[in-house]
DNA sequence: GCTTGCTATGGAATCCATTTCATAAAATAT
DNA sequence: ATATTTTATGAAATGGATTCCATAGCAAGC
């Protein structure tokens, strides 16, 4: 209910000089400050934020977009951004868009309202060029590569982590590669799809359009592709499997029908997700929680100041366990 | 850039008028309205909503307090909170507390600050009576039984619920039952501890405390546990867990090591979650996409007007699989 | 002794939209 | 024909802080 004029009222001093007490301005003197200090005691006072957010445009928040937070991928890239936040003391606003653009639109647009700081896109729906036009808002960070766009990213070489992977396979003398994939046209997903048909064409390995399966995001659709894979007249000797979780359960699938891995299927995980340590499954670290973290402190950097946009690479690496 | 009253300058109207479009009031004539839109557009206007928020004393936003969102539990749950908000249009601010007690009222004074219209308190490290003077400021919900509190919450019967699972194991013949936990302080936690102990002296059931863990939290932990119980030399027929995540991990390495389940060991996991499914691991399904989406409708509907605290109770169930 | 620099303080402008109140014209009711 | 209601409009108050600018006392520098 109080405000900081009657805070000035009852201390007897200036709203200057209480905001100064309360921003510690350092030109108060010591009887004044702790005039006003024991006035906000007594009544109880504190900021109403939203006028401090008017005044000073900004208002310590950022937006996350991303479709969905159950899920291993989105949640540990949003734990990473929400310690870095907890760290730089920012706020975090949890879009789940389940990748509705209308929806990311709105987030967007709460930038131009000036309700938050900047956004980080994990993943989405929009294309490129409708999310450009609101750099001139406020910093943007996706986390997939930009390139030349004028906003920032922090992203992994899903090309080059999923050729790893393949060469891997590759040199472990595996010839008959299959490939599970998450959405069909997610904008990663996509990319690995053109790493994995790139890889068999150069390398002259047999496609069979059978072998690539898609929507395959939970640990029951990997069982279900075990249970395609034991019907197939003719089955691949190692699958490519982007998340563990989806691997896990094509593993234990596989294995409840006699199925010996890694000898009669080879499975190549994506993600290092904590079931796949369990299950020992081989498979492509690609550091997701640091994805998260770095995202946050690339806006956390536009917001104070740096406005150039910058694109971070992340590394991978192969982890080897026991499924290949 | 551009404000309200350059655009009613521009459109030839007050600002009244424009302000009125912008909320579509009905006593606008047709005329003044066009003209007003028009101007938008060409000015390419936006409300700042800091103004907004500070002249309503709305912000349209809720904060949710969890420990951390890596975890299936609270992934879920904050699910079932951010479909309820999308919904219902509001934005969802997650604050990642790690369980620190400073951060907890950091956000509880958001509310004070009228940075946010309601706070949901999914798992937190606070004491009631820390959380209690807050509800002067607005309205609360606690996912845990706020009983006489001032506040409301949405709550899982834990107690009936973990002694039911225990009444099942009892019924299919286990009478050395062990128990696996996270946290040992958890409030949820806590209030398991106590049905597993009051089970256990009511029905005359051996207790040994090395059949009882804590700290169980990943696929790992239960891992670590399948090679205690293997190294026991008295060791329990049944294991309670909470957790599926950590019977799976439990499960898998118990079989690795030639155990079998459940002829020499009983598995009974907790929250049904999906490795469960594909483990067909025994469960009890506690609901919490609903505990999320209940929670938020009940801040929603406290935001807009009705004050009485209310809690509301979860069902649970049994899922019978095949590791009891 | 005079200029410069630092400390301390407050007045007033500023951020920007909503809403109450007042007024008047037009439409409807009596 | 008069009284009442509805529609339409704007001026001004309101929400609550920050900050620029102006002023003044006092200390240090030359």
């Amino acid at each position: 209910m109080a405000n900081i004029k009657e805070i000035a009222r009852i201390a007897g001093v200036s709203v200057t000089t209480v905001s100064r007490v309360l921003n510690n301005h350092p030109y108060v003197s010591k009887d004044k400050r702790t005039a006003v200090l024991k006035t906000i005691e007594q009544l109880n006072y504190t900021r109403n934020m939203n006028a401090v957010h008017l005044i000073t445009g900004r208002t310590g928040a950022v937006a996350v977009i991303l479709p969905m937070i159950n899920s291993f991928y989105f949640s540990v890239v949003m734990d990473g951004l929400a310690q870095a936040a907890l760290m730089a003391q920012y706020r975090l606003i949890l879009c789940q868009t389940n990748y509705v653009p209308e929806e990311e639109l709105k987030v967007l647009n709460m930038l131009r309202n000036k309700e938050i700081d900047g956004v980080v896109i994990v993943s989405t729906a929009l294309k490129p060029e409708m999310i450009e036009p609101y750099c001139a808002y406020g910093p943007i960070v996706t986390c997939q590569n930009s390139g030349e766009r004028p906003y920032s990213s922090v992203y992994i070489e899903h090309y080059a982590a999923f050729r790893h992977g393949l060469d891997y396979l590759h040199s472990k003398g595996h010839r008959k590669i299959g490939y599970c994939e998450g959405r069909e046209n997610g904008s990663s997903a996509s990319i690995r799809q053109s790493a994995f048909q790139d890889f068999l064409a150069e390398k002259g390995l047999p496609f069979d359009p059978e072998w690539m399966i898609f929507d395959c995001v939970r640990e029951e659709d990997g069982a279900e592709v075990a249970r395609r894979l034991l019907d197939m007249r003719s089955r691949p000797e190692a699958m490519i499997i982007s998340g563990d979780h989806v691997a896990a359960g094509l593993i234990i699938e596989a294995r409840k029908h006699g199925l010996s891995i890694p000898e009669e299927l080879a499975v190549m995980g994506f993600d290092n997700q904590p079931i796949g340590r369990l299950l020992e499954i081989t498979t492509i670290d690609n550091q997701l929680y640091q994805m998260g973290s770095a995202a946050f402190e690339i806006v956390h950097k536009h917001i104070h100041g740096s406005s150039l946009p910058v694109t971070r690479k992340l590394e991978y690496r192969i982890i080897e366990r026991s499924t290949v």
